[in-house]
DNA sequence: TATAATATGCATTATTCATGTATCTTTGAT
DNA sequence: ATCAAAGATACATGAATAATGCATATTATA
């Protein structure tokens, strides 16, 4: 019982995008390289991660030399409900077919386990990028000694 | 992002418990072979799964011929979320040591995250081995009827 | 004393996650 | 035009953990 790293990844590189700043967009623009160097992550990993987020419209990829991506939306647009909820994956917590499971007629557990899911993901609807940025400062200060 | 099996087949056998009656001890004795019979499970895997809710107190075990295991308490005693919580490992969701994130000391997200886990355990702990034996007439049905 | 039950430790398999390699496509710079 | 730098894509491999299997010890009762 526990995120995959897959998708903390892909909120680390969103509050990376999110503590930079630059008005112009290719001010802005991030590598998958400059994430990797951050944060000591396997390039091939985080490649997938960006595509996702892409695929998301979570972030814009800009493919080509002096390419990159940068957020899409403002932070405070970007719920973490939705990021995790997709990056994650959507399943049920408890897989009563595969195998069938006699009980399931019967059974009232699945249907707490999902309400408590839900509820997990009710209380992260109320939190956006923009609150993983409060201490912006100091996330810039260790995003550019970090490398 | 799901619960183990290990922790879906000790509340399989807690329900299978609960749903049996009998005023006398021996009468409620159930043997592992029953409960792999009942839900067509290995019985390596829920013999474990039995020793670990003796453990627990949650039920008693009765070693040697004849022996078995019963419900040590009133399901009404017997909270989901200590169930849950103890048969699959309290830890937390998100793991930002191993290898140690560098956004780790300005980091937000796995607060909530860590609050986000507690709502959901404090959702389960309104309910008793007794909510999930509401209907416990088709329960005893199906168990009867499945062997 | 034989037998039927749980207890326990270790080995194996299966699944999923994480990572690696290779190649393709796109884009801007030279 | 050509090259190089970037993401896109497909496939392969490795690592971690869950699930299962096997063997044997221990205990209690008939
Ligand atoms: S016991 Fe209930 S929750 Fe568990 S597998 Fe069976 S039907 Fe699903
Ligand atoms: S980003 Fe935050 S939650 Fe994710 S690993 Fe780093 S410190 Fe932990």
């Amino acid at each position: 019982m526990q995120l995959k790293k897959y998708t903390d990844y892909g909120l680390r590189i969103l509050m990376y995008l999110g503590a930079k700043d630059g008005a112009e967009a290719h001010e802005r623009l991030t590598t998958i390289k400059d994430i990797c160097e951050t944060f000591s992550l396997s390039s091939n990993h985080v490649n997938k991660v960006v595509h996702h987020l892409g695929r998301l419209q979570l972030i814009e990829t800009r493919r080509g030399k002096n390419g990159g991506f940068f957020l899409a939306k403002a932070p405070n647009e970007i719920r973490l409900d939705y990021v995790i909820r997709q990056l994650e994956g959507d399943e049920p917590w408890i897989e009563c077919h595969n195998p069938y499971c006699v009980a399931l007629p019967a059974c009232e557990l699945k249907g707490i386990v999902a309400r408590g899911k839900e509820l997990f993901y009710d209380y992260l609807r109320e939190f956006t990028l923009a609150d993983l940025l409060k201490k912006r400062g100091q996330l810039q200060q260790i995003f550019s000694t970090a490398s």
